[in-house]
DNA sequence: GTGCATCCGTACGCTACCGTATGGAGGAGC
DNA sequence: GCTCCTCCATACGGTAGCGTACGGATGCAC
């Protein structure tokens, strides 16, 4: 069997053999490919946004950026997928839903870290650099080997102590 | 012209047209397009690694830590290549390349750090998150509008009031 | 000048994948 | 029972890209 992700491993015969169909139902529900890409990455884009930041906003207990870096660095294996659509943004399909997804996340720490007090100018660009941050542990998690030696509790102290840089 | 960047466009005959060569002149100096991409990739690795910090360690003025993060912030036009590369890594022939290029960047980050008095546990944390910073860095000014409204120096800035925080 | 090595071009086979054409099974309505 | 609609399978055409076969040119040795 393959990776199962991967924007390359997103076909139509390959999906369809997986779930035990052809092609003929395959183009029956769908036009072509590019709907199946669309519905795939626009389904990310929600669950990957507001989920996560509904998830967020009704656990009501102690700080809300707190509870942001607990619920993103506490499912590491979604890490993966939101890894590969990630990298196949240069596709004129994923890339305006992905660019849109940032916005939406950046301007959600923005707001968090105003709530806090920090000075707008400064909260926009720490806002750009913790989610950088984010998405580059997206990118360790996926090289083998290179987060083994590093605890989850290690990780979330660093991300807090980002947070309240001065 | 294409995109010019791009796994994808690592096209054996693709390159060849670009050249004005064919795809006969291409087969005589490569055994096939996996000695081609493995040559792409060793290159990268090594202009990409030890070509920065040997850039770093001779410029002697100031910081260490500053001066990398002016190399790594003052050459956006070399972001698109790496992300690109990096976006590639669930091939073999790329992902245990790319993990080296990690550990020995995040390694060398850790030293820099140890070196200006931060404990071995912290250090090696810090680099870590320090370094994803670094990498979402690079899937941001991918993205395109979503990093135009911040300026450089801001970016600066708070990297490294990341390098100092507490 | 003849033989050989080097380098390149043309033509072909092969595979993977997308999309289409076409027929057929099974139920709903009447 | 006839018809129509829904859903699915088989078979085919078309394209992109990898790799190979083979012939041709160019230069060097002798």
């Amino acid at each position: 069997m393959g990776t199962r992700v991967g924007f390359k491993n997103l076909a139509v015969e390959l999906l369809a053999a997986e779930i035990g169909a052809t092609k003929g139902s395959f183009y029956w529900h769908f036009r072509d490919r590019a709907e199946l890409v669309d519905a795939v990455v626009e389904q990310w884009a929600h669950t990957a946004t507001e989920a996560i930041i509904a998830d967020v906003e009704e656990g009501g207990s102690g700080d809300a950026l707190e509870r942001l870096v607990d619920v993103v660095l506490g499912h590491p294996e979604s890490a993966p997928t939101e890894w590969r659509i990630l990298g196949a943004a240069d596709h004129p399909q994923i890339g305006p839903v992905v660019a849109r997804v940032h916005e939406t996340r950046i301007d959600y720490v923005r707001r968090l870290l105003r709530a806090r007090g920090m000075a707008p100018a400064r909260a926009a660009a720490r806002a750009r650099v913790l989610y950088a941050a984010y998405l580059g542990n997206l990118v360790l998690l996926d090289a083998p080997g290179v987060m083994d030696a590093v605890k989850r509790s290690s990780l979330r102290r660093e991300f807090l102590a980002l947070i309240d840089a001065p």
